[in-house]
DNA sequence: TGTATACTCTACTAATATGATAGACATTAT
DNA sequence: ATAATGTCTATCATATTAGTAGAGTATACA
């Protein structure tokens, strides 16, 4: 798996969005400016974010993009499958490969499979809710601080 | 990390060479037509593969290409790295990055370096030499299976 | 009802990576 | 000599990635 701009364009949007969850709707040109994505680029990714069910939008004046579901409902894992593909390490993983006839065989097949459970088990038990929490358990270490 | 073609190729390669390792030269036509590789690519595979220090050739008739180093000393990562590049599933953990000036809040930093370790972890964990065994066990269990 | 603001949609483009293929050349055993 | 083998450089087709352009649609509100 390598995450692309994209992708990583498409994360920080929903973590954004997380953070303004049932407060405000923002809009793209909010969101550019905080990740610092060509704005154009980012109307794209938030249409194809729309169509995959991850977010929705109003449109007109006082509109802006909002998440579709609870941040706790959004596991990263379904971001980077959507927008960046599959996480298998390689094509002969994957659920519905069958281009290989020595699978059951193959001493690699397993070192694969092996990568794509570790990754799996991290991305999927990842909520954008838990990203949010991290944030603000850092934000209220920094007040201490001060 | 995804494995690119010219990866598996590679990987392949080095097996077939350990199997024959300290027993015979492989010719790149044997090499191609046992794992069914385009055989003018795995001429150009081969050649990065030497400059890597994986493998070496001898040249004329009765020619070809025997392994570097002892099966042991080769890491699949060694390879995976040479031939497809970082394992990191993005730019901002690998070693020489320096492009994002929140890397230490960052929380989806920490979820990346997880799964980068997570990767290393097992492609530096395993050797050509255990990819061997595991081979020589599986021809075992099927003699045993007649 | 006009207009500013915001999302929507389709098309296009430049750069790079990937997966090859072609052909001339160099080396070595016999 | 010659057949077998590795070496090297160039070229090519296709796909992916990252981005740009511009016209269109919806909505709030004065």
């Amino acid at each position: 798996m390598r995450i692309t701009y994209k992708g990583d364009y498409a994360i920080n949007t929903i973590l954004d969005l997380a953070v303004h969850y049932n407060k405000s709707l923002v809009t793209i040109h909010e969101l550019a400016r905080r990740s610092d994505m060509p704005i154009k680029f980012l109307e794209q990714v938030l249409l194809e974010l729309k169509r995959g069910g991850f977010v929705k939008s109003k449109r007109g004046k006082v509109g802006g993009y909002f998440l579709a579901k609870h941040p706790a409902q959004i596991k990263l894992g379904d971001v980077i499958r959507f927008i960046d593909g599959p996480i298998e390490p390689i094509a002969c993983v994957e659920k519905r490969y069958s281009g290989c006839n020595i699978i059951e065989r193959c001493v690699l097949r397993k070192i694969w499979q092996e990568i794509n459970l570790a990754t799996s088990n991290v991305v999927d038990n990842v909520t954008f809710e838990d990203l949010l929490n991290q944030i603000n358990v850092q934000k209220e270490t920094a007040v201490y601080q001060i």
